[in-house]
DNA sequence: ATAATCTGATACCTTCGGGTGTCAAATAGC
DNA sequence: GCTATTTGACACCCGAAGGTATCAGATTAT
């Protein structure tokens, strides 16, 4: 059952009324990622949002009915574009090498200010905190699944270093972009292997 | 010269002109501190603080022009009051021990979830950005000053380090507080002081 | 060609919070 | 007791942003 069935549809540019809808809403998901990537979600309007996305209020509420949700819906896109580039990148290193996982990850967030900062920052307040707060424990399993579990180690031990982990990798993300690391893309990973050696004993 | 040639200033509750305004601007400071480390900065307005300070408007621009100006306030004395603990448990460490040093920044931020979050969260959006790179670099220089130089060691390594181990406290910071790291007090100063020395070769 | 509908712009209403001013009650000095 | 100052409460204005509605022009189906 198509929904060609319905009353008003017409194919405009050569497209679909649906697919016109859905390429909209991306643009707006595209606005949001850059706005609130660079400004922060407190500092961004949805007449901002909508100049930057090259529509009108109309079509925001089209697809959205707050500026929250489109930062729900811009992080969940943004975490989960991020889980997809990952996982593959630890079942590489098969448990053993953190170096595929940690360079998939560089590339896919660490790479993109606008993304490190919706993790880093935006991602803990106001709405969005309950997603971040999902994309932590995300993050979490991920480790404790890849991670070999030593005979007698406390669970509770394990579990705190994951959050360090996660920490330290945030704040280098931050540190990369708004002050002066001077280190090139590979030394950095280096040092993030290091790190997690370091952690996981 | 004493003040006391200005025409009118008088006493009332026993309590200077002068004292009477830095207690209003304290108890602002207060409000600030409950209001942004509970609900964040965005979600605060003048009314509220004027609310939870038991005041009215008048005294807040007595004292403030703006919420970000208070916000600078609240936050140039919570890290103030930091530094002031921590520096002598570091100075007590001598650059060998990291304990005392750990155990001072834990009773002095991590235990006070208001104040992990605007150390983590808070510092890091709008007007208090500028602030929270200052307080990163204090941190930074803090730990370069007591930690050993190793020779041909590269300093942007050591102060990528400074960062991650930054990053790692504030993260643990707030997993202690909104989820579960089930840890006594002491052991999670024992797993930092582990990760320091796992960092600092 | 004509009607229907999609689009984009804009006008409008409403709400909320910042910021200022006024006023009565309370307290201190004389 | 009487005046002046401090205080707290409240009323008011104004601009910004959310949200809704209207309208002309463009595009498509018949």
């Amino acid at each position: 059952m198509t929904d060609n069935s319905s009353a008003s549809t017409r194919i405009y540019g050569g497209v679909t009324a649906e697919r016109r809808l859905e390429q909209r809403r991306q643009r707006l998901v595209d606005a949001g990622l850059e706005l609130f990537g660079t400004r922060g979600v407190a500092a961004v309007g949805i007449v901002d949002i909508c100049a930057e996305a090259g529509l009108t209020k109309r079509y925001f509420y089209e697809s959205f009915a707050s500026i929250d949700e489109l930062a729900s819906a811009v992080f969940e896109q943004v975490t989960d574009r991020l889980v997809e580039q990952v996982v593959p990148a630890i079942v590489a290193g098969a448990g053993q090498d953190p170096r595929p996982a940690l360079t998939a990850y560089f590339n896919g967030a660490l790479a993109d200010p606008r993304i490190v900062r919706l993790l880093a920052v935006e991602g803990r307040t106001g709405t969005l905190a309950h997603h971040g707060d999902g994309f932590a424990t995300r993050a979490v399993e991920l480790w404790f699944s890849f991670t070999p579990r030593v005979e007698g180690q406390d669970d509770a031990v394990l579990r705190l270093r994951a959050y360090a982990f996660a920490g330290a990798i945030t704040q280098v993300g931050l540190a990369l972009h708004d002050s002066a690391l001077n280190l090139t893309v590979e030394r950095v990973i280096d040092e993030l292997v290091d790190i997690f050696n370091a952690l996981v004993p």
